[in-house]
RNA sequence: GGGAGCAUAGCUCAGCUGGGAGAGCAUCUGCCUUACAAGCAGAGGGUCACAGGUUCGAGCCCUGUUGUUCCCACCA
């Protein structure tokens, strides 16, 4: 016998146990063309990252379906990695660096590097470490970083190729530029913040006239760039204003007013300054007429030079400067409150400036159009399905793609500019001389790329490619299945499919799976500013990784966000301990060796068991192919306790009790098989705890994780036992109700008798029919030939016992029972009979529906008929 | 301005292609029934947001309304 503590104890077993899957080699996939691929790859989190409730939900789901592909028979390969997060991670060395009083500038390119890589080396390894408490089974051996040799490779490829085809290019436009991160950043990288502004109305003076024109603007201290005033062009208040030049307060330069569909007449005055150099509409509307682009702040959102006596000035101090300058010169005409979005950097928040800029471009609608083809197609398929409306509205619209940074930390930008002639070289060798002008002043351009520039390329750059007669790529791309929150589509999701329709001619997966977010028990998103924020790891150490794995598998579905909260992981702790004592009851039992397998002779509650097994396997099966996983958990965990613990191991008690060896191995047998089928199907879910189990059970070699997923079969399918089983099971709680409701003590025990057409099922099922209805002395007859007066009645389909009423105590309440539940009875009858008078319902509703109809009523009224019995027997 | 999700028991949420509303937690009652009190047996609790419609039949399908969350756009 083996003896196991009474309380699940996850912190005793799960790091012994992932060290024993590490050291199996377990996780690590090779490729095997007797299998079907099924591949993942995991999204990866960034270097500066600790890990936190959103990896936790999205590695759990990915775990949960890797393990149960790679039980289910598929070469299941499972590619971790980390993400490199050019600005996130350079912002916190330059943070690091300014606590010892050093900036980028003092210590030079190299040394940054070098500081940025010794980065990586030390916290790489902390989320991966987390990763792994949370049990993912992952191929380690395998794990990727965006700028690890073969990423990098793929990014110089695909530069270099999109640049060769025109679909890179650099131009001189107007981008978003974050005055704290000193970088552009893509359009998809700003988020817009409702802010309180104002309006200031500030009229600029016709030239040759005593006329003015009042513009309003949001960002007055911008004016110092204007370069043009616009009107619409049917706006009759302008139109003989069109043409003329106005003079530009505080600075005194020309600038034309023209007009421009653009402008709406009824906003402000109807009149707009432009300023093409701060602003991406005004840049817009400045390239179609032709206007001079007058840049006027610094990369720190300073005032410029060229901005006199305000050069200098930080953008706001800028803004009050000019506004008290307008004012004491009479051109602030009024101040109106005014609420706007005003855009934000994704990264540290700060008010961004768009500014004109030269930059690097990918041109998206060559792109996107096939992307959105491959979608449309079917090719890969977004769950739930609305997803895609926001990936093709996203590709739809989609602009050009700013992928210069104007950071170190990150891929370097393959080109170089020839000193000498100007010439630009993109390549992928550093080349040494100019093709152009045969020189060696070749200077490499000092930008990297995007982060997401590489991420876009994770399905594929991961498995080889760009080498193209990689094995691994023929065999796992397109990879399976990705799993990720919706707050990426944009960023990663769309790039990586179009990346991959583009370099590979597929697109990267067979389908996507989105998540929500993890909010905390209030709904409120959880968030480092907030300080809501749960840490994972501290959940592992109280509740055990599979608790907390099992509350977020069967809290979340598909596209929505969940919420987190102590208790639900709390409950999920329990159900561990519950299976952990079925467990520990099982092997309490185990006493030397038992045969292997099931034993020849099967009772009819062996039968019921394995077939409600089988029909849970189908089940739970079919929900993980449609991606509810939490449909697949609750399953699993219905049956584990409902009827494994609650009525199984009960009904067992009495075989295991046995003096006979073989009756007591018979049902062991048995209760070890079943365990086994339900340790497999809550495997994926709580990995350590089945783990732990399957390797105490007796017979089991090997490992939980390698053997094989229960399929259904046939052969274990056992309607007539299931139903008679469920049949003395009605019965038994009808009466454990009555038992309740009369307050009687377990250790009341009734005389019983049942009368039923099923009579050998009931024999058969004797000892735990007396177990679970606190009975005894029970008979089973046929017809009950007894005085109905002396008896309280339970009335189930199939069957109706008689408890002498002088073995219960109350009269009253019984009589009051019995009312209700006539009155339950009768309101069925009303209902069904309702149903079945109406004409409609007989003309039109399917056969089976109705014959359905049919019999509860004729056990509805058979009912109500014992129950009056039975109360005018109480009288 | 455009679009999407959500609204079911006190709380958190399930509810498959329409066929008499479920779970967990919480509450109440009774139980230390020798695997488990992190447990066992019971009980109470819902006009499935509202209003129409389709249908023999609607939590589920359609239309509208309200509330709520989010995404996109960005009129200076």
């Amino acid at each position: 016998m083996k003896e196991l503590e009474k309380i699940y104890n996850p912190k005793r077993v799960e790091d012994k146990i992932y060290g024993m899957w590490l050291e199996n080699k377990y996780f690590h996939t090779e490729i095997d063309k007797t299998k079907k691929p099924y591949t993942i790859m995991m999204p990866p989190p960034n270097i500066t990252g600790q890990l936190h409730m959103g990896h936790a939900l999205d590695n759990t789901l990915q775990d949960i379906f890797i393990r149960y592909k790679r039980m289910a028979g598929y070469c299941a390969l499972w590619v971790p990695g980390t993400d490199h997060a050019s600005i996130a991670t350079e912002a916190k060395i330059v943070e690091a660096m300014a606590k010892e009083g050093l900036t980028k500038d003092d210590i030079g390119r190299d040394a940054f590097l070098v500081r940025a890589w010794d980065w990586k080396a030390k916290y790489a390894g902390r989320i991966v470490e987390q990763l792994k408490k949370l049990g993912v089974s992952c191929d380690w051996d395998r794990e990727r970083f965006t700028m690890d040799e073969g990423c990098s490779e793929a990014v110089k490829e695909v530069f270099v190729n999109l640049y060769n085809k025109g679909l890179i290019y650099q131009g001189e436009r107007l981008i978003n530029w974050c005055p704290h991160c000193l970088t552009s950043i893509s359009d998809a990288e700003v988020e817009f913040e409702e802010q309180d502004g104002s309006l200031w109305y500030i009229r600029y003076p016709i030239k040759d006239s005593d006329e003015y024109i009042t513009v309003s603007t949001t960002r007055p201290e911008t004016m110092l760039g204007d370069t043009g005033v616009c009107v619409a062009p049917d706006d009759e208040r302008y139109a003989h204003l069109v043409g003329k030049t106005a003079i530009l307060p505080l600075v005194g330069r020309e600038i034309p007013i023209f007009a421009d569909s653009y402008v709406e007449k009824e906003f402000g005055t109807g009149a707009v300054k432009m300023t093409p150099a701060h602003d991406p509409n005004d840049f817009e509307v400045g390239e179609r007429h032709g206007l001079e682009i007058i840049k006027i702040m610094t990369d720190d959102a300073h005032m410029a030079e060229n901005t006199g006596k305000y050069a200098g000035m930080e953008r706001y101090a800028a803004r009050k400067a000019v506004v008290k300058d307008l004012e004491e010169q009479g051109y602030l005409v009024k101040i109106e409150a005014y609420k706007h979005n005003v855009g934000t950097c994704y990264r540290c928040h700060n008010t961004i400036e768009p500014m004109i800029s030269k930059q690097w471009f990918v041109k998206m609608e060559p792109l996107a159009k096939p992307a959105i083809e491959a979608v449309r197609s079917g090719e890969t398929k977004f769950v739930p399905e609305r997803f895609d409306k926001i990936f093709y509205h996203w590709m739809e619209n989609i602009t050009d793609w700013c992928i210069s940074r104007q950071l170190w930390w990150g891929h370097r930008i393959p080109a170089w500019y020839c000193q000498e002639c100007g010439e630009v070289i993109v390549a992928k060798e550093t080349p040494t001389v100019c093709p152009k002008c045969g020189c060696t002043h070749l200077v490499q351009d000092e930008d990297t790329l995007d982060t997401w520039f590489s991420s876009a390329l994770w399905p594929f750059s991961t498995l080889g490619w760009p080498n193209t007669d990689s094995e691994d790529l023929k065999f796992f791309y397109p990879t399976s299945t990705l799993v990720t929150g919706y707050d990426i589509i944009f960023f990663w999701v769309a790039r990586m499919i179009f990346s991959g329709v583009e370099h590979m001619g597929k697109t990267p997966f067979d389908t996507v799976l989105i998540h929500g977010i993890v909010r905390d028990a209030n709904g409120v998103k959880m968030s480092k500013s907030l300080g809501n924020g749960i840490d994972p790891l501290e959940v592992i150490d109280q509740y055990g990784a599979d608790a907390l794995r099992f509350t977020l598998a069967t809290g979340s579905s598909a596209g929505n966000d969940t919420r987190y909260s102590d208790e639900k992981v709390k409950a999920s702790r329990n159900f561990a301990n519950k299976l952990w004592n079925a467990a520990r009851f099982i092997l309490m039992n185990v006493d030397g060796e038992i045969p292997a397998g099931l034993p020849e002779k099967l009772e009819q509650e062996d039968k019921w068991i394995l077939s409600a097994l089988n029909n849970t396997a189908k089940a739970a099966t079919e929900n993980l192919d449609n991606f509810d996983q939490g449909l697949a958990a609750q399953k699993a965990y219905d049956f584990i306790w409902d009827q494994i613990c609650d009525r199984y191991i009960e009904i067992a008690k009495t075989r295991l009790n046995s003096d006979d060896i073989e009756t007591k191995h018979n049902v062991l047998r048995v209760l070890v098989y079943v365990m086994n089928g339900a340790l497999k199907l809550l495997h994926p879910f709580m990995p350590f705890i089945t783990e732990e189990i399957y390797q105490a059970l007796p017979n089991n070699t090997g490992s939980i994780m390698m053997s094989e997923w229960p399929a259904y079969t046939e052969e274990l399918n056992f309607e007539k036992e299931e139903k008679s089983l469920d049949r003395i099971f009605a019965l038994a709680k009808e009466i454990r109700a009555l038992r309740a409701q009369l307050g009687a003590h377990p250790t009341n025990r009734t005389h019983l008798i049942i009368e039923t057409e099923h009579t050998d099922d009931f024999r058969q099922g004797l000892v735990f029919v007396e177990k679970f209805a606190f009975s005894k002395e029970t008979q089973i007859v046929t017809k009950f030939e007894g005085d109905a007066k002396q008896y309280s009645q339970i009335v189930v389909e199939g069957a109706r016992a008689f408890i002498p009423t002088g073995d219960l105590v109350d009269k009253d309440k019984e009589t009051a029972r019995l009312n209700k539940e006539l009155a339950a009875v009768e309101k069925d009858i009303k209902i069904i009979s309702g149903k079945l008078n109406n004409p409609g319902f007989m003309a039109k509703a399917p056969q089976a529906v109705v014959d359905q109809e049919k019999v509860k009523l004729a056990n509805a009224m058979d009912k109500k008929e014992k129950i009056l019995e039975s109360l005018e027997a109480l009288q």
